[in-house]
DNA sequence: CAAATAGTGTCTTTTAGACATTATTAA
DNA sequence: TTAATAATGTCTAAAAGACACTATTTG
């Protein structure tokens, strides 16, 4: 998060440390579409994910979380480690420019100024169900807001490749671990979790095989309750058996699609 | 690596990132065995795994590498990140204050040293076949040299961790891509490699469902030669088919043992 | 010719994948 | 009664895994 000028981080660079960023790719999921949270640098026309500085105080998990907590309200959310991203050009941008920046903010920025210095990022992505989130948006921002993943704007920096390995890493983490509990709500249907798998990894997946694995693994239990859905047929309500699930998240799935 | 005290670091913090640090776990294979290279820094009775920190100039990646030419001599070694550490108490130690330090050093060590600093750490594996390093002890070491997996000495900070997070990211990564190009010489027998899995993966494998599927992946070229070894059979040799074997490490090998 | 190791093939079980029909409900 | 959706089972092909014997070489 090289980019942001945040309130509580200028003239406060004495509490975190330096050179080293966390960038957050928050990705939402809500009927049947995946998308990522976006800022808006202020008066810039390229976007970033969400990102921050780590509190000499914190881990980096902590800081990862606090700064998701600071976009969404949401608490508690699944983050996941995926990436370092480490070179002296990836925060070298046309469009952020001690003179550009000082205009578009009001403030003297000095050329030689921290922001400019070549920041370690350490990559997270969090899961959320995105009519949960109340997005906040900073002063120091023109926008925040979701985007599709499949139609992302011109981002700054690196964090268009941020965005991809994060969701190759998502695709990848789907295969072996259980995925869903930040994505569904309590109850839920198989039509609706099987909806949740295809979108994310981008393809058909033929119903039958899918109710017959994923109830194979055992991390869902079925309820004796049906949705009432405008038409039709009432499907069946599935939870998270939590126990099961948390043991996958530990052990492992394969859940091969 | 926040406790090496290296020559090429003391007074020359300028040119290096501050709070990040690499740390570079050295895998070599030898004769069945799996080992991992580490330093004794001067006058500790713990142990390091082998790091260093990052120039302004370069990318986290080069910096690995740099390390590790500097400590094993061998350039061009496979080379993977694996996992990024970071939180305040993780170079915490009571084998490391300035008291200690500075007796055993000789140099005057201030207690607010950026060696105190919390630094978060890229961990990255390398493997190599032992027997072609030329360990290199810096002057600030007391020793430097192979030990087991299997039993590792005392070590500092959060090191064993890593260590064995290094561990599981190879036995991970065996199970998705080929392996074995920097850890056999260039012509190998079946019975060597299946040797290497044995050993990396700690477990027995059935010897001719190994082959079976090691030649179905197409990485591997039989040879008209044969190794002749003392006593009963000259096994055939082997070697890695390069395109495939690249194109393996790219597009993924199932070897699911 | 005996001992040690290399090399290979078959059978069984399990898993993955393709595929079609019936049941239910609301309009 | 029709249209829309949910639910379920079978068959086939492929892959994984268990397992045993023969061939070669050297002393």
């Amino acid at each position: 998060m090289e980019h942001a000028l945040q309130k509580d981080f200028l003239g406060q660079e004495a509490q975190y440390l330096h050179n080293v960023s966390i960038d957050n790719v928050i990705f939402g999921y809500h009927e049947k579409e995946l998308k990522v949270l976006l800022q808006q640098p202020f008066s810039k026309n390229k976007w970033t994910v969400t990102g921050g500085y780590i509190k000499k105080t914190e881990s980096i998990e902590q800081a990862a979380a606090r700064i998701a907590v600071e976009r969404t309200g949401l608490r508690n959310l699944f983050l996941k480690q995926f990436h370092c991203f480490g070179n002296p050009e990836r925060v070298k941008d046309r469009d952020f420019d001690a003179k550009s920046l000082s205009k578009a903010t009001g403030l003297n920025i000095d050329p030689d100024s921290w922001m400019f210095d070549y920041f370690v990022s350490v990559g997270f992505y969090t899961l959320t169900e995105f009519s949960r989130v109340a997005i906040r948006k900073s002063e120091f921002e023109a926008d925040c807001r979701w985007w599709p993943v499949g139609s992302i704007p011109p981002m700054l920096f690196d964090h268009k490749l941020i965005i991809s390995e994060a969701l190759e890493a998502l695709r990848l983490h789907i295969a072996h671990y259980p995925i869903g509990y930040e994505l569904l709500e309590e109850k839920f249907t198989l039509p609706e979790i099987h909806s949740l798998y295809e979108t994310i990894l981008s393809k058909k997946l033929d119903h039958r095989n899918f109710a017959k694995k994923l109830m194979a693994t055992g991390i869902l239990t079925k309820l004796d309750e049906t949705r009432k859905i405008g038409a039709h047929r009432s499907p069946f309500l599935y939870k998270f058996n939590k126990a099961q699930y948390e043991r996958g998240l530990k052990t492992g799935v394969e859940l091969a699609f």
